[in-house]
DNA sequence: TCTGGGGTCCTAGGACCC
DNA sequence: TCTGGGGTCCTAGGACCC
Protein backbone atom coordinates (compact mmCIF):
# COMPACT_ATOMS: atom_id res chain seq x y z
CA UNK A 1 0.00 0.00 0.00
CA UNK A 2 3.04 2.57 1.01
CA UNK A 3 4.30 1.91 -2.35
CA UNK A 4 1.36 3.57 -3.95
CA UNK A 5 -0.33 6.19 -1.80
CA UNK A 6 3.19 8.17 -1.22
CA UNK A 7 2.60 10.64 2.30
CA UNK A 8 4.02 13.55 -0.10
CA UNK A 9 2.14 12.77 -3.50
CA UNK A 10 -0.79 12.07 -4.97
CA UNK A 11 -2.46 9.79 -7.36
CA UNK A 12 -4.33 11.21 -10.15
CA UNK A 13 -6.56 8.83 -12.98
CA UNK A 14 -7.65 10.28 -16.39
CA UNK A 15 -10.25 8.87 -17.94
CA UNK A 16 -10.62 9.45 -21.13
CA UNK A 17 -13.68 7.43 -23.54
CA UNK A 18 -12.29 5.48 -26.40
CA UNK A 19 -14.45 7.17 -29.90
CA UNK A 20 -17.07 7.90 -27.88
CA UNK A 21 -19.58 9.30 -30.38
CA UNK A 22 -18.64 5.74 -32.68
CA UNK A 23 -18.61 3.58 -29.27
CA UNK A 24 -22.07 4.94 -27.53
CA UNK A 25 -24.09 4.52 -31.18
CA UNK A 26 -22.46 0.74 -31.16
CA UNK A 27 -23.72 0.09 -27.49
CA UNK A 28 -26.84 1.77 -28.24
CA UNK A 29 -27.74 -0.49 -32.13
CA UNK A 30 -24.60 -3.28 -31.62
CA UNK A 31 -24.98 -4.87 -35.20
CA UNK A 32 -22.70 -1.49 -36.30
CA UNK A 33 -19.93 -3.16 -33.91
CA UNK A 34 -16.64 -3.71 -35.75
CA UNK A 35 -17.57 -2.01 -38.43
CA UNK A 36 -16.30 0.85 -39.88
CA UNK A 37 -17.68 3.92 -38.57
CA UNK A 38 -18.15 8.03 -38.74
CA UNK A 39 -20.15 10.27 -37.02
CA UNK A 40 -20.18 13.22 -38.48
CA UNK A 41 -22.24 16.54 -39.93
CA UNK A 42 -24.19 16.96 -43.14
CA UNK A 43 -22.06 17.65 -46.41
CA UNK A 44 -25.08 19.19 -48.05
CA UNK A 45 -25.06 21.73 -45.11
CA UNK A 46 -21.00 21.97 -45.50
CA UNK A 47 -20.76 20.23 -42.45
CA UNK A 48 -19.49 16.86 -43.62
CA UNK A 49 -16.32 16.64 -41.23
CA UNK A 50 -15.57 13.48 -39.58
CA UNK A 51 -15.71 14.44 -35.44
CA UNK A 52 -15.19 10.48 -34.31
CA UNK A 53 -14.71 7.61 -35.84
CA UNK A 54 -14.34 3.98 -34.81
CA UNK A 55 -10.79 1.75 -34.84
CA UNK A 56 -12.16 0.07 -37.54
CA UNK A 57 -12.19 3.80 -39.67
CA UNK A 58 -9.18 4.83 -38.51
CA UNK A 59 -7.13 1.75 -39.99
CA UNK A 60 -8.32 3.15 -43.06
CA UNK A 61 -6.32 6.34 -42.22
CA UNK A 62 -9.96 8.16 -41.19
CA UNK A 63 -9.39 11.10 -38.64
CA UNK A 64 -11.16 13.91 -36.58
CA UNK A 65 -12.18 16.93 -38.57
CA UNK A 66 -11.46 14.78 -42.12
CA UNK A 67 -13.96 16.31 -44.50
CA UNK A 68 -16.41 13.26 -45.16
CA UNK A 69 -15.68 12.96 -49.05
CA UNK A 70 -11.95 11.94 -48.36
CA UNK A 71 -12.43 10.05 -45.66
CA UNK A 72 -15.04 8.04 -47.65
CA UNK A 73 -12.22 8.03 -50.14
CA UNK A 74 -10.14 6.19 -47.61
CA UNK A 75 -12.61 3.97 -46.94
CA UNK A 76 -15.57 3.15 -49.37
CA UNK A 77 -17.67 0.99 -47.09
CA UNK A 78 -17.60 3.64 -44.22
CA UNK A 79 -20.67 4.06 -42.53
CA UNK A 80 -21.55 7.66 -41.73
CA UNK A 81 -24.16 8.92 -38.62
CA UNK A 82 -25.04 11.95 -37.75
CA UNK A 83 -24.65 13.20 -33.71
CA UNK A 84 -27.20 12.16 -31.23
CA UNK A 85 -25.72 14.66 -28.87
CA UNK A 86 -28.71 13.69 -26.18
CA UNK A 87 -27.80 10.15 -26.48
CA UNK A 88 -23.92 11.17 -25.61
CA UNK A 89 -24.95 12.89 -23.15
CA UNK A 90 -26.60 10.51 -21.19
CA UNK A 91 -23.96 7.94 -22.03
CA UNK A 92 -21.94 10.38 -20.55
CA UNK A 93 -23.74 11.38 -16.80
CA UNK A 94 -23.67 7.24 -16.66
CA UNK A 95 -20.27 7.21 -16.77
CA UNK A 96 -19.69 10.10 -14.29
CA UNK A 97 -21.59 8.25 -11.91
CA UNK A 98 -19.41 5.26 -11.91
CA UNK A 99 -16.81 7.43 -11.30
CA UNK A 100 -18.34 9.25 -8.47
CA UNK A 101 -18.98 5.93 -6.91
CA UNK A 102 -15.19 5.69 -6.37
CA UNK A 103 -14.22 9.26 -5.49
CA UNK A 104 -16.12 13.19 -4.93
CA UNK A 105 -12.96 14.64 -6.44
CA UNK A 106 -13.67 14.07 -9.89
CA UNK A 107 -13.30 16.71 -12.28
CA UNK A 108 -15.28 16.34 -15.89
CA UNK A 109 -13.26 17.60 -18.34
CA UNK A 110 -15.34 17.32 -21.66
CA UNK A 111 -18.40 14.69 -22.16
CA UNK A 112 -15.97 11.82 -22.78
CA UNK A 113 -13.08 12.59 -19.98
CA UNK A 114 -12.12 13.83 -16.46
CA UNK A 115 -9.50 13.31 -13.92
CA UNK A 116 -9.99 11.51 -10.47
CA UNK A 117 -7.78 12.14 -7.73
CA UNK A 118 -7.69 8.79 -5.49
CA UNK A 119 -4.83 9.56 -3.43
CA UNK A 120 -7.41 9.52 -0.20
CA UNK A 121 -8.88 5.96 -1.67
CA UNK A 122 -6.37 3.26 -0.37
CA UNK A 123 -9.36 1.24 1.21
CA UNK A 124 -10.54 0.03 -2.20
CA UNK A 125 -7.17 -1.27 -3.33
CA UNK A 126 -4.03 0.11 -5.47
CA UNK A 127 -4.33 2.51 -8.09
CA UNK A 128 -4.19 -0.45 -10.86
CA UNK A 129 -7.10 -2.43 -9.14
CA UNK A 130 -9.19 0.82 -8.47
CA UNK A 131 -8.72 1.92 -12.18
CA UNK A 132 -9.45 -1.85 -13.65
CA UNK A 133 -12.51 -1.75 -11.39
CA UNK A 134 -13.59 1.10 -13.17
CA UNK A 135 -13.14 0.27 -16.80
CA UNK A 136 -14.82 -3.39 -16.39
CA UNK A 137 -17.91 -1.88 -15.13
CA UNK A 138 -17.82 1.36 -17.56
CA UNK A 139 -17.10 -1.72 -20.15
CA UNK A 140 -19.85 -4.57 -18.65
CA UNK A 141 -22.52 -1.48 -17.71
CA UNK A 142 -22.72 0.85 -20.30
CA UNK A 143 -21.14 -1.31 -23.24
CA UNK A 144 -18.31 1.37 -23.65
CA UNK A 145 -14.41 1.11 -23.62
CA UNK A 146 -11.96 3.59 -22.12
CA UNK A 147 -8.45 3.73 -21.15
CA UNK A 148 -7.14 5.00 -17.75
CA UNK A 149 -3.89 6.54 -17.36
CA UNK A 150 -2.61 6.56 -13.52
CA UNK A 151 0.07 9.12 -12.24
CA UNK A 152 1.28 11.67 -9.67
CA UNK A 153 -0.50 14.51 -11.98
CA UNK A 154 -3.00 15.34 -14.17
CA UNK A 155 -0.42 16.24 -17.21
CA UNK A 156 1.41 13.00 -16.59
CA UNK A 157 -2.44 10.87 -16.12
CA UNK A 158 -3.59 12.34 -19.07
CA UNK A 159 -0.27 11.37 -21.21
CA UNK A 160 -0.60 8.19 -19.80
CA UNK A 161 -4.29 7.57 -20.82
CA UNK A 162 -3.20 8.69 -24.58
CA UNK A 163 -0.36 5.77 -24.60
CA UNK A 164 -2.52 2.37 -24.77
CA UNK A 165 -5.80 2.51 -26.41
CA UNK A 166 -8.42 1.20 -26.46
CA UNK A 167 -8.98 -0.20 -23.37
CA UNK A 168 -5.71 0.36 -21.96
CA UNK A 169 -4.40 1.21 -18.56
CA UNK A 170 -0.90 3.16 -17.87
CA UNK A 171 0.98 3.73 -15.05
CA UNK A 172 3.44 7.00 -15.69
CA UNK A 173 5.88 7.17 -12.76
CA UNK A 174 8.01 9.90 -12.41
CA UNK A 175 11.16 7.29 -12.67
CA UNK A 176 9.44 6.64 -15.95
CA UNK A 177 9.97 9.88 -17.73
CA UNK A 178 12.94 8.84 -19.69
CA UNK A 179 11.94 6.06 -21.23
CA UNK A 180 7.82 6.46 -21.43
CA UNK A 181 7.49 10.46 -21.98
CA UNK A 182 10.63 11.55 -23.51
CA UNK A 183 10.76 9.79 -26.54
CA UNK A 184 7.85 10.81 -27.62
CA UNK A 185 7.18 13.54 -30.55
CA UNK A 186 6.94 16.88 -29.25
CA UNK A 187 3.54 17.42 -31.13
CA UNK A 188 2.02 14.68 -29.22
CA UNK A 189 2.47 16.75 -25.95
CA UNK A 190 -0.83 18.19 -24.29
CA UNK A 191 -0.03 21.66 -25.00
CA UNK A 192 1.43 21.58 -28.02
CA UNK A 193 -0.56 22.18 -31.03
CA UNK A 194 0.19 22.39 -34.86
CA UNK A 195 2.03 26.28 -34.04
CA UNK A 196 4.30 25.66 -30.78
CA UNK A 197 5.68 22.58 -32.97
CA UNK A 198 6.54 24.37 -35.53
CA UNK A 199 8.15 26.98 -33.14
CA UNK A 200 9.81 24.27 -31.35
CA UNK A 201 11.73 22.35 -34.00
CA UNK A 202 13.04 25.67 -35.89
CA UNK A 203 15.72 25.49 -32.44
CA UNK A 204 15.84 22.05 -32.89
CA UNK A 205 13.50 20.39 -30.40
CA UNK A 206 12.07 17.18 -31.93
CA UNK A 207 10.66 15.64 -28.13
CA UNK A 208 9.65 15.74 -25.25
CA UNK A 209 12.58 15.22 -23.56
CA UNK A 210 14.33 18.05 -25.79
CA UNK A 211 12.06 20.39 -24.25
CA UNK A 212 12.34 19.20 -20.86
CA UNK A 213 16.34 20.18 -21.26
CA UNK A 214 16.06 22.71 -23.10
CA UNK A 215 17.55 26.13 -21.02
CA UNK A 216 14.17 27.74 -19.92
CA UNK A 217 15.43 31.14 -21.18
CA UNK A 218 14.98 30.02 -25.08
CA UNK A 219 11.90 29.20 -24.50
CA UNK A 220 10.56 32.38 -22.31
CA UNK A 221 11.73 33.84 -25.50
CA UNK A 222 9.92 31.84 -28.08
CA UNK A 223 6.77 31.29 -26.08
CA UNK A 224 6.36 33.65 -23.29
CA UNK A 225 5.12 31.96 -19.86
CA UNK A 226 3.74 29.04 -21.86
CA UNK A 227 7.44 28.17 -22.43
CA UNK A 228 7.96 27.31 -18.92
CA UNK A 229 4.80 25.72 -18.03
CA UNK A 230 5.72 23.52 -21.11
CA UNK A 231 8.85 22.37 -20.47
CA UNK A 232 7.73 22.03 -16.40
CA UNK A 233 5.03 19.47 -17.74
CA UNK A 234 7.90 17.99 -19.53
CA UNK A 235 10.03 17.41 -16.69
CA UNK A 236 6.55 15.96 -14.67
CA UNK A 237 5.51 19.12 -12.83
CA UNK A 238 2.41 19.80 -12.73
CA UNK A 239 0.59 20.44 -9.79
CA UNK A 240 -3.24 21.74 -10.59
CA UNK A 241 -5.43 20.36 -8.06
CA UNK A 242 -8.54 17.99 -8.94
CA UNK A 243 -11.48 20.31 -9.05
CA UNK A 244 -14.87 18.56 -9.32
CA UNK A 245 -16.23 22.93 -9.15
CA UNK A 246 -14.51 23.35 -11.84
CA UNK A 247 -17.39 22.44 -14.15
CA UNK A 248 -19.73 24.76 -12.41
CA UNK A 249 -17.71 27.78 -12.98
CA UNK A 250 -18.13 28.24 -16.96
CA UNK A 251 -17.11 31.42 -18.11
CA UNK A 252 -18.58 31.57 -21.43
CA UNK A 253 -22.19 30.14 -23.60
CA UNK A 254 -21.91 30.20 -27.27
CA UNK A 255 -23.30 28.79 -30.17
CA UNK A 256 -22.57 28.92 -33.48
CA UNK A 257 -23.29 27.72 -37.23
CA UNK A 258 -21.85 27.50 -40.79
CA UNK A 259 -24.91 28.95 -43.09
CA UNK A 260 -25.64 26.27 -45.71
CA UNK A 261 -24.16 28.71 -47.90
CA UNK A 262 -22.31 32.30 -47.81
CA UNK A 263 -24.96 35.52 -47.61
CA UNK A 264 -25.04 38.88 -47.69
CA UNK A 265 -28.77 39.05 -47.17
CA UNK A 266 -29.53 40.74 -44.37
CA UNK A 267 -32.55 39.01 -43.91
CA UNK A 268 -31.50 35.65 -43.67
CA UNK A 269 -28.78 37.17 -41.39
CA UNK A 270 -31.26 38.46 -38.66
CA UNK A 271 -33.07 35.11 -39.05
CA UNK A 272 -30.15 33.17 -38.32
CA UNK A 273 -29.03 35.50 -35.32
CA UNK A 274 -32.64 35.51 -33.58
CA UNK A 275 -32.15 31.89 -33.84
CA UNK A 276 -28.88 31.65 -32.01
CA UNK A 277 -29.73 34.16 -29.47
CA UNK A 278 -32.82 31.72 -28.58
CA UNK A 279 -30.15 29.01 -28.21
CA UNK A 280 -28.08 30.94 -25.70
CA UNK A 281 -31.23 32.37 -24.32
CA UNK A 282 -32.24 28.91 -23.30
CA UNK A 283 -28.32 27.73 -21.98
CA UNK A 284 -28.43 30.54 -20.00
CA UNK A 285 -32.13 30.31 -18.52
CA UNK A 286 -31.34 26.34 -17.56
CA UNK A 287 -27.74 27.27 -15.57
CA UNK A 288 -29.89 30.48 -14.03
CA UNK A 289 -27.36 33.25 -15.18
CA UNK A 290 -27.48 36.42 -16.35
CA UNK A 291 -24.34 38.18 -18.77
CA UNK A 292 -23.25 41.24 -19.15
CA UNK A 293 -20.94 40.47 -22.39
CA UNK A 294 -22.00 39.77 -25.62
CA UNK A 295 -19.89 38.75 -28.45
CA UNK A 296 -20.35 38.09 -32.01
CA UNK A 297 -18.62 36.13 -34.23
CA UNK A 298 -18.49 36.75 -38.38
CA UNK A 299 -16.94 34.38 -40.86
CA UNK A 300 -16.38 35.32 -44.32
CA UNK A 301 -16.04 33.36 -47.11
CA UNK A 302 -12.23 33.25 -47.47
CA UNK A 303 -12.73 32.00 -43.83
CA UNK A 304 -10.94 34.87 -42.11
CA UNK A 305 -12.87 35.63 -38.83
CA UNK A 306 -13.60 38.41 -36.58
CA UNK A 307 -15.08 38.58 -33.24
CA UNK A 308 -16.46 41.94 -31.76
CA UNK A 309 -17.79 42.39 -28.30
CA UNK A 310 -19.35 45.07 -26.15
CA UNK A 311 -19.77 44.84 -22.61
CA UNK A 312 -23.40 45.98 -21.44
CA UNK A 313 -24.73 48.50 -18.88
CA UNK A 314 -27.21 45.72 -17.42
CA UNK A 315 -27.48 42.02 -16.76
CA UNK A 316 -29.46 40.26 -19.92
CA UNK A 317 -30.84 36.44 -20.35
CA UNK A 318 -33.72 37.48 -23.07
CA UNK A 319 -33.31 36.47 -26.27
CA UNK A 320 -34.54 40.23 -27.60
CA UNK A 321 -31.55 41.43 -25.67
CA UNK A 322 -28.90 39.34 -26.96
CA UNK A 323 -30.54 39.98 -30.25
CA UNK A 324 -30.21 43.45 -30.07
CA UNK A 325 -26.68 43.64 -28.75
CA UNK A 326 -25.65 41.03 -31.49
CA UNK A 327 -27.39 42.60 -34.27
CA UNK A 328 -25.81 45.88 -33.48
CA UNK A 329 -22.30 44.66 -33.43
CA UNK A 330 -23.41 42.92 -36.52
CA UNK A 331 -24.40 46.61 -38.47
CA UNK A 332 -21.46 48.19 -37.15
CA UNK A 333 -18.97 46.06 -38.22
CA UNK A 334 -19.75 44.28 -41.13
CA UNK A 335 -17.71 44.97 -44.32
CA UNK A 336 -20.36 43.77 -46.67
CA UNK A 337 -18.71 40.79 -47.96
CA UNK A 338 -20.65 37.26 -47.91
CA UNK A 339 -20.64 35.72 -44.39
CA UNK A 340 -19.73 31.78 -43.87
CA UNK A 341 -20.63 31.50 -39.95
CA UNK A 342 -22.40 33.54 -37.31
CA UNK A 343 -22.18 33.25 -33.51
CA UNK A 344 -23.28 34.64 -30.34
CA UNK A 345 -21.27 34.07 -27.23
CA UNK A 346 -22.47 35.52 -23.79
CA UNK A 347 -20.17 35.71 -20.78
CA UNK A 348 -19.29 38.07 -17.21
CA UNK A 349 -21.75 36.13 -15.90
CA UNK A 350 -23.64 36.72 -12.59
CA UNK A 351 -26.05 34.53 -11.16
CA UNK A 352 -29.74 35.07 -11.32
CA UNK A 353 -30.70 34.91 -8.03
CA UNK A 354 -28.36 37.41 -6.75
CA UNK A 355 -29.03 39.91 -9.26
CA UNK A 356 -32.26 39.77 -9.11
CA UNK A 357 -31.44 40.35 -4.92
CA UNK A 358 -29.22 43.28 -6.03
CA UNK A 359 -31.90 44.46 -7.91
CA UNK A 360 -33.80 44.40 -5.08
CA UNK A 361 -31.70 45.86 -2.27
CA UNK A 362 -30.81 48.88 -5.15
CA UNK A 363 -34.83 49.42 -5.25
CA UNK A 364 -34.72 49.27 -1.46
CA UNK A 365 -31.44 51.40 -1.33
CA UNK A 366 -33.75 54.20 -3.76
CA UNK A 367 -36.79 54.29 -1.64
CA UNK A 368 -33.98 54.79 1.60
CA UNK A 369 -32.54 57.26 0.10
CA UNK A 370 -35.66 58.94 -0.72
CA UNK A 371 -36.49 58.99 2.96
CA UNK A 372 -33.40 60.10 3.59
CA UNK A 373 -33.27 62.87 0.80
CA UNK A 374 -35.26 65.54 3.25
CA UNK A 375 -32.95 64.68 6.65
CA UNK A 376 -29.91 65.14 4.05
CA UNK A 377 -31.45 68.52 3.02
CA UNK A 378 -32.10 69.22 6.09
CA UNK A 379 -28.74 69.10 7.50
CA UNK A 380 -26.77 70.72 4.65
CA UNK A 381 -29.06 73.61 4.74
CA UNK A 382 -28.60 73.72 8.21
CA UNK A 383 -24.39 73.61 7.55
CA UNK A 384 -24.68 76.12 4.44
CA UNK A 385 -27.41 78.13 5.50
CA UNK A 386 -29.50 77.09 2.23
CA UNK A 387 -30.26 74.18 -0.21
CA UNK A 388 -26.91 73.86 -2.63
CA UNK A 389 -29.14 71.47 -4.84
CA UNK A 390 -32.20 73.57 -4.76
CA UNK A 391 -31.92 74.27 -8.48
CA UNK A 392 -32.66 70.51 -9.10
CA UNK A 393 -34.60 69.49 -6.76
CA UNK A 394 -37.50 68.02 -9.45
CA UNK A 395 -35.40 65.97 -12.02
CA UNK A 396 -37.48 64.25 -14.30
CA UNK A 397 -35.29 61.52 -15.50
CA UNK A 398 -35.31 58.29 -13.31
CA UNK A 399 -31.82 57.89 -14.10
CA UNK A 400 -30.73 61.47 -13.03
CA UNK A 401 -32.50 61.42 -9.90
CA UNK A 402 -30.75 58.26 -8.89
CA UNK A 403 -27.35 59.69 -9.97
CA UNK A 404 -27.78 62.95 -8.36
CA UNK A 405 -29.12 61.10 -4.96
CA UNK A 406 -25.78 58.90 -4.99
CA UNK A 407 -23.13 61.46 -5.18
CA UNK A 408 -25.52 63.59 -3.06
CA UNK A 409 -25.29 61.24 -0.05
CA UNK A 410 -21.73 60.08 -1.12
CA UNK A 411 -21.02 64.09 -0.17
CA UNK A 412 -22.93 63.67 2.72
CA UNK A 413 -21.35 60.66 4.04
CA UNK A 414 -17.83 62.20 3.25
CA UNK A 415 -18.75 65.23 5.97
C1' DT B 1 -17.75 21.20 -54.60
C1' DC B 2 -12.10 21.38 -47.92
C1' DT B 3 -11.80 22.29 -43.18
C1' DG B 4 -17.92 21.91 -37.21
C1' DG B 5 -19.08 23.57 -32.83
C1' DG B 6 -18.23 23.81 -27.96
C1' DG B 7 -15.06 25.83 -24.90
C1' DT B 8 -10.50 27.96 -22.00
C1' DC B 9 -6.51 30.68 -21.43
C1' DC B 10 -3.14 34.09 -22.87
C1' DT B 11 -1.40 38.37 -25.09
C1' DA B 12 -1.33 43.00 -26.42
C1' DG B 13 -2.72 47.68 -27.00
C1' DG B 14 -5.45 51.70 -25.65
C1' DA B 15 -8.06 54.21 -22.15
C1' DC B 16 -8.09 55.78 -17.78
C1' DC B 17 -6.67 56.56 -13.05
C1' DC B 18 -3.36 57.55 -9.45
C1' DT C 1 7.53 72.92 -20.36
C1' DC C 2 6.51 68.21 -22.58
C1' DT C 3 5.94 63.58 -20.03
C1' DG C 4 7.21 58.12 -15.40
C1' DG C 5 5.26 53.85 -14.14
C1' DG C 6 1.91 50.72 -12.18
C1' DG C 7 -2.73 48.84 -12.08
C1' DT C 8 -7.18 47.78 -14.07
C1' DC C 9 -10.70 47.54 -17.53
C1' DC C 10 -12.03 46.72 -22.18
C1' DT C 11 -11.55 44.82 -26.81
C1' DA C 12 -9.66 41.74 -30.41
C1' DG C 13 -7.26 37.94 -31.79
C1' DG C 14 -4.61 33.66 -31.45
C1' DA C 15 -3.48 29.00 -29.75
C1' DC C 16 -5.13 24.98 -28.02
C1' DC C 17 -8.28 21.18 -26.59
C1' DC C 18 -12.15 17.69 -27.40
Amino acid sequence: MSKWYPKNGRVIFHVDMNSFYASVEMAFDPSLKGQPLAIAGNPEERKGIVVTSSYEARKFGVKTTMPLFEAKRLCPDLKVMRPNFERYRTASKEMFKILAEVTDLVQPVSIDEGYMDITACADQGSPPEIAENIQKRIYEELDLPCSIGIAPNKFLAKMASDMKKPMGITILRKRDLDHKLWPLPIEEMYGVGEKTAEKLKKIGIETIGDLAKQPVLDLKRLLGINGERLQNRANGLDDRPVDPDAVHEFKSIGTSTTLAEDTTDDTEVRSVLRRLAGKVEARMKSKEVLARHVQLMIRYHDRRTITRSKQLHDYIDHKDDLFSAAIQLFDDHWNQTPVRLLGITASDFAEKSEVTQQLDLFNYEQHAEKENLYKVIDHLTERYGSNPFKKISAPKDAKVETSFQKDFLDDYKKE
